[in-house]
RNA sequence: GCGCUCGUAGCUCAGUUGGAUAGAGCAACGGCCUUCUAAGCCGUGGGUCGCAGGUUCGAGUCCUGCCGGGCGCGCCA
């Protein structure tokens, strides 16, 4: 969890009620102190929560039972001072002590009708704050491979990650989006010759593709365009291509006889493919490969509605010597030694389950040389936080990473990992699968096709991301109350209902000033809602500094569910215009609430539906 | 085998950093439209929080050991 740098709001900006109480616990305690009525060793943290049934008020503290044992001090006597001490608040109709030494505290009712003019103030900033002013986080996510287009797994990183980093920005962080762009390579080079040999086959050429080749269809495409714009330039006779190469493994639905080496045998081509074309056609078609694959990804990240800062290439990092240069120093720390012509990293130095190889015995630098690089690299740049979002079966890496910066001298508690579960679609009932190399995936592109983007991206941050989810196509796509996105999305579509039907009936809905009329709002529904309004900052910062996007789509689910019941139980447009013009406000604010909340999430809020 | 992770209602999941009587949504059953969109609302039933210990005023939450699912253990990326 992030800390926030400064813990004290701004009072002008919409100041959560929690942190007022908790300043309000925080003056008793310091009082007590300085009265000598307390000692203590240490100062406890002072931790307010909502309580869960409403008999025990709005807030409620365990400070008394926290701290009973060091003050040597019954709980219940402990509070009653503490509640002696508590400062005058407007904000506060009483304080109870209740079971073995809670305090609980009932807020005004008018510090709940107060918040009502100030979401309409704040608008789109009401549940904006500072906590994280000041303080700069980089957040990584995606950085899939350019070999292919992105599937339904990369899907997940990408909402979580814009959510995360929209969330932060929300409260006050600085944030920097980047994708590492694996530019460099082997994968690369397995991508480019199996364009180069696609093109050879449209050139007439015939041949077996390989085994360990891209085998999708986008490859075709890249091919073809080749072929369109350069005729047979490329084109070389594929006897010379596959002269003297090691065999293959079988392919799919061949007999399993010929037991060969795929990687050998791919390995093979790229060589022959570097050495028949020479550097600079080689180059060219590596470079169309990418180029068309990366803005293809560039797309359909855009049209997502996830967009980044910075594209951060890794074969920046080998051409301007970072990589070396993380490697020699890591040698001038001693933390490097060489075994069996390989340059290994001493990571078990610093709890990695084995040492690693940063350069193989043919010269050629890992991706994990790479990644030291990167990392280094991410906080030399300043940032004070760097959150790197990764897919879940990439956990075993962990370790390694943190174990080099730390040889390289960094604070490594910089530097937070968080894990993302793959998704698993159901159509109907069952699995569709998924495998890139087959070519047989879903797309991110096809998904949001199927169920559209505010769903896809709804769904997406609806779970925890350490927790496996079934993502179901159906339901995602059906328009009822049982979809969630439908749900909330209808909510704030069915306020600008009301709105249109109040000017069809030619009442007016210009509202009138500040709090005036509020008191009117005594109904429990308008109760309840007021409370889950005023629940949403503390949402957000949650939400934020926890990395967890799923609060906020639990929130607006409560919320939408609290407007949809005060629609049923009570109308909105009565004839006494004082009450209408009450309960006007109040859904308005809603609306702004649902608008924010929406918004964060990266769905829209429709006018109707 | 070792490491990480998850195990909560029939299903999908929450559970406010250890708090008060474990909650939602689906699904099941029963109600509510001459009234601002029924894409909605209300009610009922449903639990050995995987199992067994431990820590303490108090454990779904923390510790240990099992059981079960997922993932990872390349000079791949």
């Amino acid at each position: 969890m992030l800390r926030p740098v400064n813990p004290v709001l701004d009072a002008d900006l919409i100041a959560p009620m929690k942190h007022d109480i908790t300043a309000l616990l925080t003056a008793a305690l310091d009082q007590l102190l300085a009265a000598g009525q307390l000692t203590l060793t240490m100062r406890p943290d002072i931790h307010i929560e909502r309580t869960k049934d409403t008999a025990h008020g709005d807030f409620a503290t365990n400070l008394a039972l926290l701290l009973a044992k060091p003050a040597r001090a019954k709980p219940r006597e402990l509070a009653q001072q503490l509640v002696d001490a508590l400062p005058a608040s407007p904000l506060i109709a009483r304080v109870e002590i209740a079971g073995p030494g809670f305090i609980n505290f009932f807020l005004a009712d008018d510090a709940y009708r107060s918040l009502v003019p100030r979401i309409l103030d704040a608008g789109p900033d009401y549940g904006r704050s500072q906590l994280g002013a000041g303080q700069r986080v980089q957040v990584e996510f995606v950085s899939a491979n350019p070999t292919g287009p992105l599937h339904v797994g990369h899907g997940r990183g990408a909402a979580y990650g814009a959510v995360v980093a929209d969330l932060l920005a929300a409260v006050g962080f600085t944030v920097h989006r980047e994708y590492y762009v694996n530019d460099a390579g082997r994968q690369m080079d397995i991508l480019a010759t199996s364009v180069w040999l696609r093109y050879l086959e449209l050139c007439g050429e015939p041949l077996r593709f390989p085994s360990n080749g891209y085998k999708g269809d986008y490859v075709w495409d890249i091919a073809a365009t080749l072929h369109r714009e350069h005729g047979d330039a490329y084109q070389v006779e594929s006897e010379q291509v596959f002269a003297n190469l090691p065999a293959d493994a079988p392919l799919d639905g061949e007999p399993p006889d010929p037991v060969g080496d795929k990687e050998a045998h791919i390995d093979g081509l790229i060589a022959a493919a570097k050495r028949l074309l020479g550097d600079n056609r080689y180059r060219y078609v590596f470079e169309l490969g990418l180029n068309t694959i990366l803005d293809d990804i560039r797309a359909d990240l855009a049209q997502f509605g996830v967009t980044y800062q910075e594209w951060y290439s890794e074969r920046s990092l080998t051409e301007s010597g970072a990589v070396n240069r993380a490697i020699e120093r890591l040698r001038a720390l001693g933390h490097v030694y060489e075994h069996n012509g390989a340059l290994w990293f001493r990571s078990t130095a610093f709890g990695d389950e084995k040492d690693r190889v940063m350069v193989r015995d043919n010269g050629q630098s890992t991706y994990f040389a790479s990644d030291i690089a990167y990392h280094f690299d991410k906080l030399e740049r300043g940032f004070d936080r760097v959150i790197d979002i990764w897919g879940a079966d990439h956990h075993g890496y962990i370790p390694r990473v943190k174990a080099a910066l730390q040889a390289l001298g960094e604070d490594v508690n910089r530097l937070d990992v968080l894990l993302v579960q793959f998704a698993i679609l159901y159509r109907g009932g069952e699995k569709a699968q998924m495998s890139t190399r087959s070519g047989e995936f879903v797309t991110l592109r096809e998904l949001r096709q199927e169920v559209g983007r505010d769903a896809a991206r709804f769904f997406y941050v609806m779970r925890r991301c350490e927790q496996h989810m079934d993502f179901d196509l159906d339901l995602a796509k059906s328009e009822s109350s049982d979809n969630p996105v439908y749900y909330v999305q209808y909510a704030h579509a069915r306020i600008c209902a009301v709105l249109r039907q109040a000017a069809e009936r030619g009442l007016s809905v210009e509202l009138s000033a500040g709090a005036d009329n509020l008191e009117r709002l005594s109904e429990a529904h308008e109760q309840a809602l007021l409370r889950t309004l005023s629940r949403y900052p503390e949402t957000v910062e949650q939400a934020a500094l926890k990395a967890e996007p799923h609060q906020l789509t639990h929130y607006l689910r409560e919320l939408a569910n609290d407007l949809h019941t005060y629609y049923n139980a009570h109308p909105f447009l009565v004839e006494d215009s004082a009450l209408r013009d009450a309960r006007l406000k109040l859904i308005l604010a809603t609306r702004q609430v649902l608008r924010n909340g929406l918004g964060l999430i990266g769905v829209s809020a429709p006018e109707s539906m």
